[in-house]
DNA sequence: CAGTCAATTTTAACAGTGTCAAGTTATACT
DNA sequence: AGTATAACTTGACACTGTTAAAATTGACTG
């Protein structure tokens, strides 16, 4: 019963995300080349185009599957508190994630997706937005003082979170020298301030 | 007294950052190639190379003049106001440097900086984190509820303006669907909720 | 003023990239 | 068994960043 072996090597499609998800691990986005995706995947330079329009398309896919395990990481980090801290334990998740998925998560949010049409389209995928309708439920569900307040202004808890996380990832921000002394008490206590906790 | 017209070209240098950040209004950060900068600029290929170290050291000139846009435009911003109306105006700068610049904010913001060892000590130029000096000189003169209760926490208010400006300008968030007739409606009413003014 | 020297720029080449057209192979179906 | 078609390879094109070598230019020295 295994996944439908088609053809010469049985489901490339899904072997290409898998390799380029590898290569963003171990070597960056810089180095996410196709020719590179193809020969770890073991085949020609020109096989990808059987399975995807163009890279941006391939980069899609694996975007689709970086946000699965996004909002998972977002559910496990919340996972057993409630109220405030259901809230908090979300952000915590959106910003381990970026920190332990770098390069995954500078895909999932580089680019202006103006630059290609299709990835404007594809953005409307409810998988795509999984993050912040998690945060967008929390804060429904357990309404905090600022953020909750009306549902447009939701949009601050996430610019909050994403904020954090890009500036962390981005070495904008160093927890160090806001004396801190490890960058998992700064996430913490941004969290716990951020939901009013602290 | 032109300013010291050296050599072949007459100051290069500083031709080819103003080539680079024509490309980028024009053309978008994708299209910014070292090569494309040369012809531009009427030089070869190679001619970078008497100027700047590599690409990205070339890259680090014109996010350095970058910055400097970028503070300009907050404190145009925030000009004639004062208490949290001021902060609220900084704010509001942020992002729309942010949207009038998308290819230049996507550059100052993207990438690891890790991956070039020059970057990183770069960052330490006062002049790469004016933005953020902005918001924190600002909170401590007009402290603010939640941000500006103790030195540190004064990062989350980075982090809510630049999270807005990155999400703003990746299309994930979309004022309209949010119930707002326009972008600048929802930054305004943003900022003026996150200085606690509404 | 002539000659030297170093900074600047060009030319040519290398390896790598995304993409396409044409040809090849393997699978499914009649 | 034979054929149509999806999957894949080969080869090519234009582009990229970068380097080495050669050529040019300007400034300074004697």
């Amino acid at each position: 019963m295994v996944p439908k072996q088609t053809y010469h090597h049985g489901n490339l499609h899904e072997a290409l995300v898998d390799a380029a998800v590898g290569i963003l691990e171990t070597e960056g986005l810089a180095k996410l080349s196709l020719r590179r995706i193809a020969r770890e995947a073991g085949v020609s330079q020109a096989a990808p185009y059987s399975h995807f329009k163009d890279k941006s398309d391939l980069l899609l896919a694996v975007q689709a599957q970086g946000y699965v395990v996004f909002a998972d990481r977002m559910r496990q980090e919340a996972a057993e508190s409630e109220g405030a801290a259901y809230i908090a334990g979300l952000g915590r998740g959106y910003i381990y994630f970026a920190l332990e998925n770098p390069a995954l998560f500078e895909l999932m949010f580089s680019g202006n997706p103006q630059d290609n049409p299709d990835a404007t389209t594809q953005l409307k995928d409810p998988i795509f937005s999984e993050g912040y309708r998690l945060l967008d439920e929390g804060l429904s569900q357990y309404p905090i003082p600022i953020f909750a307040d009306d549902g447009s202004s939701r949009a601050l808890s996430w610019g909050v979170v994403h904020g954090l996380a890009s500036l962390l990832l981005g070495q904008r921000i160093i927890p160090e020298l806001f004396g801190y002394e490890t960058v998992d008490e700064f996430i913490h206590q941004s969290m716990e301030k951020f939901v009013g906790l602290a």
